[in-house]
DNA sequence: ATGGTAGATCGTCTA
């Protein structure tokens, strides 16, 4: 069964429900990961999508932060939701399709802005939440698992506008790029989206800050898409949509496809 | 070195 997934750090559910819609209805992914929802689970519009198609949602919410939801027209059942490095955060769900994959929907604590834990506990929590991330999947190794969300991590020296003025900026730092790596490792996840894109730069985030983000393009890989190898082969078809970062009152971040053939 | 913008919520935190 081929099915097309998608991942968007949405920073607001409710603010940009007609964004969601429309982008379900222009792309029509089968599932899609939503990251910042920034909403109690009862107050998402879960009724816009289930008009579209998209009748089943497995969620988690905080009010006012955090928050991740997956939106499917395939029938998805929860199969958890950690709490890595106890932050009490809405920040993990996991659920699994009927065909037995398991998809796992993360929003990674952005860590802050001085990248040391001596004077940022940020920046701490972040890297205590990858090692326990890692130190999850090490002991329960996935198979049929695909990994997607708003890892606050540009890993590669292209996924960021400038790896040398980006060394000491959070999402970038080497610590932080072992800790991902150490994840990706224990879980043996597949990077998707640089299997189908090896080269060139990839940004999925352009700061609101900038005064022309486009012109400017100092973007930043945040957004991943992986799978387990077992399933990785099947894995096709990657892109980010960089246009709806320039839709009217955009998120920061555009969101990521992929596809699969299982 | 600093400040720039955005969202939830309504002074301030988070990104």
């Amino acid at each position: 069964m081929p099915f097309t997934l998608a991942t968007w750090n949405i920073n607001s559910i409710r603010l940009r429900e007609g964004q969601v819609a429309r982008l379900l209805q222009e792309q029509a992914p089968d599932v899609i990961c939503l990251q910042e929802c920034k909403s109690p689970v009862d107050k998402i519009p879960t009724e816009t999508f289930a008009e579209l198609g998209y009748r089943h949602m497995i969620a988690r919410g905080d009010k006012g932060y955090n928050g991740v939801a997956i939106l499917s027209r395939l029938p998805i059942k929860e199969v958890g939701a950690q709490d890595f490095a106890a932050l009490g955060h809405a920040r993990h769900i996991a659920g699994e399709l009927e065909n037995g994959v398991v998809i796992h929907n993360f929003y990674v604590p952005a860590g802050g802005d001085v990248p040391d834990r001596e004077v940022n506990e940020k920046f701490g929590q972040k890297l205590d939440y990858l090692t326990e991330m890692r130190d999850w999947f090490h002991s329960d190794r996935p198979e049929k698992s695909i990994l997607v969300g708003d890892l606050n991590i540009a890993p590669r020296e292209d996924d960021v506008w400038s790896h040398k003025q980006l060394l000491k900026v959070v999402s970038h730092t080497p610590i932080e790029v072992e800790h991902l790596a150490e994840t990706q490792d224990a879980g043996g996840w597949v990077d998707i989206t640089r299997q189908d894109i090896p080269e060139g730069q990839l940004y999925s985030w352009w700061s609101y800050r900038a005064r022309d983000w486009d012109a400017a393009d100092k973007g930043r890989r945040l957004d991943h898409i992986w799978a387990t190898t077992d399933i990785a082969n099947a894995g096709h078809s990657s892109r980010i949509l960089r246009d709806v970062r320039g839709w009217e009152r955009p998120s920061d971040h555009a969101p990521v496809f992929a596809s699969f053939d299982l």
